[in-house]
DNA sequence: TAGATTATTTACCGGTCGGTACAAAAATGT
DNA sequence: ACATTTTTGTACCGACCGGTAAATAATCTA
């Protein structure tokens, strides 16, 4: 249980993480480069690779941030206590504001990044960690669905899984739609008409 | 009218472009490098310069033949001689199995291509091309659904732009799905789950 | 104070990027 | 045959890429 030794860092590992979450969200893993994440972080090429790695490693530690942070902006909307319908939609709601937010860097990190994947460019862990985080949703949002179902807020008929599967992709697309330059209004006027496909009893 | 002079081209122009259409498709505008490009068209340099200009032209050129191979594929499906419910059905279908074709790189031009805009590193008039691209998509549902209700195939209570929207939105969605490597026949189980938003009379 | 340890800075590495100058080659016209 | 026009191949440009070696600076222990 000693001090820590020799010079101290500079910087907090976690604003810095921050700094080049950002650079990576604007503009995906290929198409970032090393000087951008050093003008963003203001850090020197070794300081960056002393404390996160090499790019694939440092991404890989953006995008764990990333996750972390979509927790704390929707998690608490998908809250069993609440009316089921209401939560998802309100969880889309949350989702649509913050693709939109002009604050960001536009859209969802992990969605922007699963369109770059497929070549020989994209490291495969990266490649495979985007996939995973992409699936992580659709599990949370069939959770969600099949307590609404076991709580009765949700028609006998109807598919948890299935219309998880539908409602992220729909997230995917509003991610989409965002990227594409649609306001907040916009997303907001999707998700009330995509609502009609709850299935109640 | 005279024949043409000088040394005639050892290439078919579409064949180029498919090939580099294809490329780009897979990597983006901005992760596509020269070198990737002369390979896959078996032309060097100076020869894609000369006949298609630079680099970001050559893009906004595959992009039009993008455009023309999307209504070449799709574009019957939306026949007004046919059920509207059907047609839009068959469209969605039609899209799923491009996104998921092996033969193809994979997931939606355009979509892709998406995903990449918002940075200072994509050329302004590409990101202004792709976003017309996805308008232009949306535009053409909105009159299949302006006819649709105009038959009496969609509720009076229904609006057909909004639910283009809607329609458009799950096809971004759908191609992000197709890119982070979910099947046929998953997307077109969304589809059919999707279905359900349409207010018949 | 001296040595150990870690972080920062500068400068550099080979490689690739998008793009082009130049000349040889292949077709045309007269 | 010969000049003209256009395409092709080679070889190259400056700039930037991801990554690192080596020296210096800052903090610890002893």
């Amino acid at each position: 249980m000693s001090v820590e030794r020799g010079r101290p860092r500079s910087f907090n590992e976690d604003v810095v993480l921050d700094a080049a979450l950002k650079v990576f969200w604007k503009h995906g893993f290929q198409s970032t480069s090393l000087s951008e994440l050093t003008k963003a972080t203001n850090l020197n090429k070794p300081s960056l690779y002393g404390a996160f790695g090499d790019k694939k490693s440092l991404y890989l530690k953006a995008l764990t941030r990333y996750l972390n942070l979509l927790v704390e902006s929707h998690g608490d909307e998908l809250s069993p206590e609440r009316d089921s319908k209401e939560a998802v939609e309100a969880y889309l709601t949350s989702i649509a504001r913050m693709l939109t937010n002009p604050s960001l860097p536009g859209g969802c990190f992990i969605i922007n990044g699963t369109a770059d994947i497929g070549g020989t460019i994209v490291p495969g862990e990266v490649e495979s960690a985007l996939k995973e985080a992409l699936h992580g949703n659709e599990v949370i949002l069939a959770e969600h669905l099949r307590r609404a179902k076991a709580k009765g807020e949700l028609a006998e008929s109807a598919d948890p899984e299935r219309l998880a599967k539908l409602f992220f992709t729909l997230i995917a697309g509003l991610a989409v739609q965002a990227k594409g330059g649609a306001p907040e209004a916009k997303l907001n006027d999707i998700i009330q008409s995509a609502m009609s496909v709850w299935p109640s009893n």
